[in-house]
DNA sequence: CGTTACCCCTGGAGGC
DNA sequence: TGCCTCCAGGGGTAAC
């Protein structure tokens, strides 16, 4: 479920309601997920106060602080993952791994497929996570443009489509949104990455940014007391143009969408007006 | 260093 | 109804 709008989207919803509350406890009903939840981490919440709630990439970083010193909870939503605000006492069902406790509301997690991930940081400097360091750009600030994209592609000889996903070079492309990128800008997700024009960067870089804020203007509107953008409705409020949309005519040509496997993803395009 | 394969895990869809 | 296979929005790690 969660590319980047997905997690700014359920970011956004939690604002309203998380800062300023004071932590009371942590539930760790699954230790192990992606990653092993931190041993000692409820012990270490208590008592911290949520400052803020910041997004690197998929990964929700909430500010915890107190006098003596704080931290940061680090939250991934891994493929199936959602974050909830339930009532206190709601009893957990299947696949609720954790609670943030907090005075007046809980936080949730429900990931079926556990390949999201609970993680703590001692300190200020969260940019410092060692899983956290070794991310790329933001697609959604200033310096990432054409020229940006070009220049970190020279080297790189495969093709573009599984590179947007890397989150090494650029963070928060899934499957869907590669795929919508590339079409929207008209380039092949076969083309190798160091073949492309930077003129074509430059409608590339674009295309992904207004991919992304689309959709999080168009799920941003449908969330309130809970986070939770799942609905089912394959491309939530947004249709997609070519993703899982195999066999069906291109909205701008007709021609039968094709479906190839890359990197061991699927990818979906228009062989006609993609290039 | 760049690129790919594999693996973690559950659940839903579709074939038989 | 059951059982099988395949597929799914991510990404760390190992191997080429």
């Amino acid at each position: 479920m969660p590319e980047l709008p997905e997690v700014e989207v359920s970011r956004l919803g939690l604002l309203p309601y998380l800062p300023g509350q004071r932590i009371i406890d942590a539930v760790i009903r699954t230790p192990r997920l992606r990653h092993d939840i931190p041993a000692g981490l409820a012990r270490r919440l208590a008592g911290l106060r949520i400052e803020a709630i910041l997004r690197r990439g998929k990964y929700l970083l909430f500010d915890c602080e107190s006098a003596h010193g704080g931290g940061w909870l680090i939250v991934h939503l891994g493929m199936s993952g959602s974050l909830r605000l339930v009532a206190p006492g709601s009893p957990a069902q299947k696949h609720d791994h954790f609670d943030l406790v907090l005075a007046h509301t809980v936080l949730r997690l429900r990931d079926p497929r556990r390949f999201g991930a609970i993680l703590w940081h001692d300190g200020h400097d969260v940019e410092r996570h060692p899983l956290l360091a070794v991310l790329g750009i933001e697609p959604l600030t200033e310096g990432f443009d054409g020229g940006w994209l070009y220049t970190a592609t020279r080297r790189r000889s495969g093709p573009i489509k599984p590179l947007l996903m890397d989150s090494h070079l650029v963070v928060g492309i899934g499957n869907i949104y590669a795929a919508e990128s590339l079409f929207r800008a008209g380039i092949s997700p076969l083309r190798a990455a160091n073949r492309i024009s930077r003129e074509r960067y430059e409608k590339l870089a674009p295309a992904i940014r207004t991919t992304l804020e689309a959709s999080i203007a168009a799920g941003g509107s449908s969330v309130r007391d809970y986070v939770h953008s799942d609905g089912g409705a394959g491309c939530f409020q947004l249709s997609c143009a070519v993703y899982d949309r195999s066999g069906e005519p291109c909205p701008t040509c007709g021609t039968p969408v094709r479906s190839i496997r890359q990197a061991g993803r699927s990818t979906f395009y228009c062989p006609r007006c993609q290039r």
